[in-house]
DNA sequence: AGCAGTTCGTACGGTACCGCACTTAACGGG
DNA sequence: CCCGTTAAGTGCGGTACCGTACGAACTGCT
């Protein structure tokens, strides 16, 4: 959890060297900027910066207001909310199919959500007035930043009818599945039942449950932090909908 | 429910007279439009025809792309998503604060919400390309509904987290709170307790459970659909802290 | 090898819902 | 004024969670 984030993580979130510029440019790995056309992406590299992001470090906190845009390429960031209680729950995630920062973006006095990074690797980042600029300058950067937004306000509509109608079965195995696709090199998600508990706004021991279920049937396996999939097909079958129809949606953005 | 919408209704969806569009450019009653510099709303009013909506008139349905932007004044728009299985929920609601269409102006390809009126009353429209438009020629228009689409997607946060964390009583209290609020002239909130329960996910008799305690605390008196405020004190405490943050997001968008 | 710390499995009673079905109460048309 | 219809209340058993707690299994350190 956010909460017991190393001291130092902010330190780290420092550029590279001007190499991994050159590298980011040549084969952006994050599918929104792979989407762009070659001018329109000429225009932002420049400003683009790569950098890495380990797990809780925090890009922005509830109410704060972001400094830079992140692109991830390998990077899997979270926004959760949390109530006054001290209850949360994870409203959305963004990998490579996007980007963190929306609120910032759109001009937002401040976001409710805290967004984190979920799960380590690298991101590109900009400051968040080149992109406006550069959305302000361009027709076509704008319209796909757009869509992107509609995918992503279809992924929080979808979860807020998704946690009234399916089980913590259903949506564990959904989260599973949308992390898979964003970490599908990676042999394994590394990630405590504590914390999804935590991002599911369940108990971990129905976590427990729930992901037992899952890998008697041969979906995964789960042992002491370390989740693989073993079989996507049932791990499918054993979500909602909800997985397939936000996937769709962000396909979509991207054609 | 949307189901039973009348067979006739859409033929109601046509403009009213030239005079209604002066009444209109005078005194817009959406507070959007209203936050609207002059020139930024002299641009738009041309294409603003005011019309009546009347309930379970469908705006869009899944999947239909939106002809119009509405900018409801007295009227109430609900989106739902609705599942394979028949399951459905409501996923938000537009009244003067805002607008329905997002996705349309978005220019996404289609949105998984259905969109119907809740509550009868009246709406300006325009043409969805209009206002993609004035919005590319007007960076303040732009950033105004960029703000706007930043507190929707605040409130569909927000409403993740709720359908998680909170009971029935308490949310039916906050649905109760933010129609209050958009109907504030009417005396009163006309609407099923089936139907309530419909928006809210949950069963009819799950319904009279809550609101019967709404009614016992003093808050509201409900019957026979007509549902009235009688002390909103009382039905803010019984709420959950989501009604406040949602309207402080709407009303940081117009300042 | 032994020990401490971490992660996971399990158990127990409690509660907030669910699905279904039936009764009661209000309204409105003839 | 009666009666059909519609809306709201109620009752029952079932289930999917919850909060809490404790013990088991694995891991890393010395």
């Amino acid at each position: 959890m956010p909460n017991n984030r190393r001291a130092d993580v902010r330190g780290d979130l420092k550029a590279r060297s001007a190499a991994s510029h050159v590298a980011a440019a040549d084969a952006p790995s994050n599918r929104l900027l792979a989407a762009l056309s070659k001018s329109d992406f000429a225009l932002i590299a420049p400003q683009l910066e790569v950098v890495n992001v380990r797990v809780n470090d925090v890009l922005a906190r509830r109410g704060e207001a972001f400094t830079h845009i992140y692109f991830p390429s390998t990077a899997v960031i979270s926004l959760v909310n949390r109530m006054a209680d001290g209850g949360a729950v994870e409203v959305g995630t963004i990998g490579n199919e996007g980007f963190a920062g929306l609120a910032a973006y759109l001009e937002a006095k401040a976001s409710e959500s805290e967004t984190f990074c979920q799960i380590e690797g690298l991101a590109q980042r900009m400051p968040v007035g080149a992109l406006i600029d550069a959305a302000a300058a361009r027709p076509a950067l704008r319209q796909l930043l757009n869509r992107y937004t509609h995918a992503y306000i279809a992924q929080l509509a979808q979860g807020v009818a998704c946690n009234i109608l399916h089980n913590v079965e259903q949506r564990c195995a959904r989260w599973i599945l949308t992390t898979h696709d964003r970490v599908f090199q990676a042999p394994a998600i590394l990630l405590k039942q504590e914390f999804l508990a935590y991002m599911l706004g369940v108990r971990r021991a129905s976590v427990t449950i729930a992901a037992g279920a899952l890998q008697d049937r041969g979906a995964i396996r789960y042992r002491r932090g370390v989740i693989r999939v073993v079989d996507r097909a049932v791990l499918e079958s054993s979500s909602c909908e909800c997985y397939g129809v936000i996937r769709d949606h962000y396909d979509d953005v991207m054609r």
